[in-house]
DNA sequence: TGGATTGTTCGACCGTACTCGTAGGGTCGC
DNA sequence: GCGACCCTACGAGTACGGTCGAACAATCCA
């Protein structure tokens, strides 16, 4: 039954970074911000269903994306919207630092 | 012997943003900014001491402050330049997004 | 209808995070 | 030197987070 995402007003700052703060989150929502909506599978291939299904909840419960179902698929989407009105201007300085955050890493794995 | 802190380019943000997830440092970080360097004491100060030094580390280790001895006491400040450095807008955005939050967080308990 | 596909739920495990009390090591002032 | 002060280090307890496998539910397609 899709627990409750959050109304925009009640997204806590604490939530969002917290859930930010795991790679693989963060990875998801830089892909959903670059690509739009789309479904659950295909993001993270290499993880179990289960932890999936963790990960999507977390991001759905701090009020980071959407999560609608659509016949036997769930499509995620960014809370673009909700994210800007709350937070003005965070999540294009979050979604750049990632960026910066990602090349990083690669040079650091080439070294 | 104050462990290490990161250099400018090993600040990675997912450590920054599970750093900031936390209220209680997130909080200790807004005071930083608007008042620059603090003694250790004063901030939080319902916590014990143990607990004080824990965060101290974990922010710390996360690139977000730096803390130098002084005396009997250790100073912290924020490493501003380093994060507009590595992420460019980040720590603005963040600032602005405590207050927003923290602003909501007041009204909440007052409903 | 029946099988394949897709996600969720549940219980479990393990590591990490948060908290505290106690003990130890510098530093200041008398 | 000595006590008071400030913080750190360590150990312990509790809670939370990330991961998995197995079982279940819903949907699509042949």
């Amino acid at each position: 039954m899709i627990t409750q995402h959050p109304d925009r007003d009640q997204i806590r700052l604490e939530n969002v970074l917290s859930a930010l703060g795991n790679p693989m989150r963060l990875q998801v929502v830089r892909v959903l911000a670059a690509e739009g909506e789309r479904a659950c599978g295909g993001l993270l291939p290499e993880m179990s269903r289960s932890t999936l299904t963790h990960h999507w909840r977390v991001l759905r419960d701090s009020g980071v994306i959407w999560q609608r179902p659509s016949g036997r698929e769930n499509l995620l989407s960014l809370r673009r919207e909700d994210l800007d009105a709350r937070f003005p201007g965070l999540l294009d300085a979050l979604l750049a630092a990632a960026e910066a955050n990602a090349a990083t890493e690669k040079s650091d794995s080439a070294s």
